[in-house]
DNA sequence: CTGAAAGCGCTTACAG
DNA sequence: CTGAAAGCGCTTACAG
């Protein structure tokens, strides 16, 4: 059968067949490795006619390089992941290295997934929105493989970390929906065990209390989603106090509570209330939705990301690199009506 | 330093500490394997001593199996293909198998592509929404790797296939959009090269001329994006037989048209245009748009997928599996004036 | 159940 | 520039 001998095809039948050894193919597969131009095409000739494909795992044993880097994303249904992902993987692919995904079902398995990373031997691990055991980050320490965690800092665990900065974005945040005359003030929050919602939240809470005095903020759990942010915002809405100004700790939490808002409450934005939201994915900017928000610099924290996977940058000290929040107005906030908010 | 050593940890360490071969090191971490519950706690003690990690790479080597499947994805800025990926992901997982992912620049480097897949030895290659030369399909039959592509179905390459029923959901949609008392039809239609878009343009023409004797549709590019979708509705609705019905064959580019023909337009939906999707994303659902939609079936799609995939599933002959589509309606179509379309 | 040995497909000093 | 040889870290008949 052509399908057994196709499938065993290696280095040692093209060098056969070329009249050559074994070194001369890798070497012609091997850029930057020292061939005559007369035996480069030899060999060519030959694997061509075999259709040899190099084994990169036989290769990666010596050479300790897999070009693999591995990903580790909570999910995809949150926009921000996808164009994570998506910049990631551009990034990545124009750089000659594969990307290895990793979706963990449960927050429980985190450190398996890491295990099996590192079996597979991937020069570099990225880890958005989950976290590590400090035991697993000494482990790719002790092994040499970077690690970086995208939109969380853990500074016990001496990784690398790129992200936005949430103190500086709630801030902002606040400041904003203040200046537009907010006066009563309600939180779609997420899970807690994303720190970033945590910092958001504390920052936003924060401004709110010191600078303007403001202590009582309805708070509701938007969990993450479209139907959680809808259901939040019936919630936090149907108390005494509605709210004027509502943050969303995230866009999609916050393209459901603008439209149970506006179809299930019947209130308008953003005369009746004003939403802000936290990312911006594609979807707060149609035109149904022309959701205000504070941006996540997706491209710009890949391009950090593939910095600090570069062979050449140290893993110690593990760096810290912050990015500042960028607001994005859109019509789903009120303008300022005075220049007192956006002063303080 | 302990760097260097913990990086250098292999079988030969781990079986000196424990005092016993490689073999028996190798053994205690091959499930299925026979050694002694003793022997075992001894290997297994002296790994965790050591952190040793085993080296899947080299493993393969020898087993021919790499536990990875490789996904090529046009892209992730529809998010039928985040969908994809996400359910693809999560099956694998489960599956203790690794996705490698690839998302190809340009279309012409999709042989290139496939020629770095088999060079890392992956199990399985899955194709979405691109194309493959038939001598990269030869090649991979000959290593005995599975190929299945996601929603194209090229006779002419004997690789696996999977995909929703482009012809039946056409009609499906046609025959909707004319019970709903449509007389002047739009399509908006995506990359010709999508095998998909044009079977759903073909079917719906066909059943239009056929049937109700419809011939002249208007149609426009919608670039497969929002924006796209956007300005092929203001495009198609500017002419002067206004359409009253309009096919986009996505529904990324329905939600375009659909804030088009509202805020631009400002013509209600459906009562002065329906309108009808195909893939339903997530968006579609959201209570702004409310998009009728025929869905592609993610689910079971990646669910056929992974039978095929499957080392049990044999290469020859290839297969073939067609899913009926399926009719999500919600208020972006009219009800049925009467029985006549639906029972033509 | 266990170990010694061969070998998976490649790369890389080393010597020429 | 080229080749012979050692070796990357593992698995698997084979023999005991």
């Amino acid at each position: 059968m052509s399908r057994k001998r196709s499938s065993k095809v290696n280095s040692m039948d093209v060098a056969r067949l070329a009249g050559v050894s074994i070194a001369a193919v890798s070497r012609t597969f091997t850029p930057g490795s020292s061939v005559s131009p007369k035996m480069a095409e030899k060999v060519r000739k030959a694997a061509d006619q075999l259709s040899y494909v190099p084994n990169s795992l036989a290769s990666s044993l010596i050479t300790r390089r897999t070009n693999i880097v591995a990903l580790m994303l909570p999910n995809l249904v949150n926009q921000v992941y996808s164009a994570l992902l998506s910049e990631a993987s551009l990034r990545l692919e124009e750089n000659n290295k594969q990307l290895l995904l990793f979706t963990p079902l449960n927050d429980s398995d985190f450190d398996r997934t890491l295990q099996r990373m590192l079996e597979y031997q991937v020069d570099a691990i990225v880890i958005s929105a989950a976290s590590i055991s400090s035991r697993m980050a000494a482990l790719c320490l002790g092994r040499d493989v970077p690690v970086v965690m995208l939109g969380r800092h853990m500074p016990s665990l001496s990784v690398h970390s790129v992200r936005g900065n949430a103190e500086d974005g709630g801030i902002t945040a606040a400041k904003l929906l203040i200046s537009g005359g907010g006066k009563r003030f309600g939180i779609i929050s997420g899970s807690q065990t994303f720190t970033t919602m945590l910092e958001r939240q504390q920052a936003i809470l924060r401004y709110l209390s010191v600078i303007k005095n403001i202590e009582n903020v309805a708070i509701a759990d938007g969990k993450l989603t479209y139907e959680g942010g809808y259901q939040a915002a019936l919630e936090i809405m149907s108390g005494e106090d509605r709210p004027d100004s509502i943050f969303c700790l995230t866009d999609i939490m916050a393209l459901g509570a603008m439209d149970a808002i506006r179809y299930n409450l019947n209130l308008r934005i953003p005369e009746d209330v004003a939403l802000i939201g936290f990312d911006d994915i594609p979807e707060s900017a149609h035109e149904s939705y022309g959701l205000t928000t504070i941006r996540t610099p997706v491209r710009r924290m890949i391009h950090h990301m593939m910095n600090l996977i570069a062979p050449e940058t140290p893993l110690d000290p593990p760096q810290t690199i912050m990015i500042d929040a960028e607001l994005v107005i859109r019509s789903s906030t009120r303008l300022a009506v005075n220049n007192s908010g956006l002063d303080s």
